[in-house]
DNA sequence: ACGTCGACCTGTGGGC
DNA sequence: TGCCCACAGGTCGACG
């Protein structure tokens, strides 16, 4: 269950194993895992073969890497066989680079226009979008590693590394795709009704409020609006209203610009300590480019403690069904509100 | 336009 | 022992 915690990590592992290396073949074993590649799979293969994959980006929940290329991508009198290999993606045989930015160095909103580097095809910039969904993880596995029980989708590279990108997902609601991105910020553009997520620099923290103050719902719901804050997932959620003394039925139309701002800052801090547990060891190759390092030994105060005493007022932590789901909170430091039930 | 809610998936675990 | 169902939950499209 992947949040923004995890696939940040599953993008530093992305930047480190992944970024610069050229894409040379794509067998997509799961047509559901490229759904939302509406063209199909033989088209997502298409337009990756020959690729190489440049810096890990993330928004939310949703992580992708813009397509450029080695070779021309239409076949021209000098592409095919002759185009030298190695010119501006990474050297073969050397491991990827990482560069500009160090792999662990805060991400951002790219820039809107990135300069070309030599060697890159003109045109219409796409990118590789991926989202975990629920259970989708993202690993760097040698060649010869039995294949797992529910692989999706296997990306060859045309190095001499060793190691292939695979796309794993027991319950497919993840899945891998490319689009092409907004000439504005270079976006995909599936993304752009997507919201920044609070750990953005770019993130608007007066226009959260402004939002928030406007919707007739209630502050949760609001929470895991992918169009007003992303990254925000049903724990994290849990957490951050409980840190915030905050019941989950709250109307937002209630919420100060103090209460808004204490919020933010405990999504951003469960947010980061999550981070903190679940970076630790993503560096070590292989094993941890797949967003679940840390994840099972997260400290929780709220979530999935249905019973067990509140760690501020010793109250019995509550379960509620909530949007077929669960919410977790205490029923004396995050009391209901008056109006409602 | 805005808010709500069910469908999509599959493995696990508890209850009978 | 075996079967059934609740549950996990992010996203999108349908509906009001």
């Amino acid at each position: 269950m992947p949040e923004l915690p995890e696939v940040e990590v599953v993008r530093r592992g992305l930047a480190r194993w992944v970024s610069g290396r050229t894409v040379a073949e794509v067998d997509v074993a799961h047509p559901r895992a490229v759904r939302r590649h509406l063209a199909g799979a033989e088209d997502f293969a298409a337009r990756l073969k020959g690729a190489t994959l440049g810096e890990a980006h993330r928004r939310g929940k949703y992580l992708w890497l813009p397509l450029g290329s080695v070779r021309r991508t239409l076949a021209g009198p000098a592409a095919s066989g002759t185009a030298p290999r190695g010119v501006a993606g990474a050297p073969s045989g050397n491991p990827p680079e990482c560069a500009p930015a160090p792999c662990d160095a805060p991400h951002q909103t790219p820039r809107p226009i990135r300069p070309r580097s030599a060697g890159q095809t003109l045109g219409g910039e796409a990118a590789l979008l991926a989202h975990l969904g629920m259970s989708g993880q993202l690993l760097v596995q040698p060649h010869d590693a039995p294949a797992e029980t529910h692989l999706r989708i296997r990306i060859r590279f045309d190095d001499e590394l060793g190691t292939e990108l695979r796309f794993v997902d027991q319950r497919t609601f993840g899945g891998l795709s490319v689009h092409e991105s907004t000439p504005q910020d270079g976006v995909p553009v599936p993304l752009s009704h997507i919201a920044l997520d609070p750990l953005d620099a770019a993130f608007d923290e007066a226009a959260f409020h402004t939002a928030l103050r406007r919707r007739r719902t209630t502050v949760k719901r609001a929470l895991l609006d992918q169009s007003l804050i992303s990254g925000v997932g049903n724990i994290y959620a849990d957490e951050a209203l409980w840190r915030t003394r905050l019941h989950y039925e709250r109307p937002t139309a209630t919420l100060t610009r103090p209460v808004t701002a204490e919020l933010l800052t405990h999504i951003r801090e469960v947010m980061g300590d999550a981070l903190a547990a679940g970076g630790t060891s993503f560096d070590s190759l292989y094993v941890n480019v797949n967003g679940e390092s840390g994840y099972f030994d997260r400290s929780l105060d709220a979530y999935g403690r249905e019973g067990e005493p509140c760690a501020r007022c010793g109250t019995p932590i509550r379960r509620r069904p909530w949007m077929n789901r669960s919410s977790y909170y205490c029923p004396r430091c995050q009391r209901p509100p008056r109006a409602s039930s």
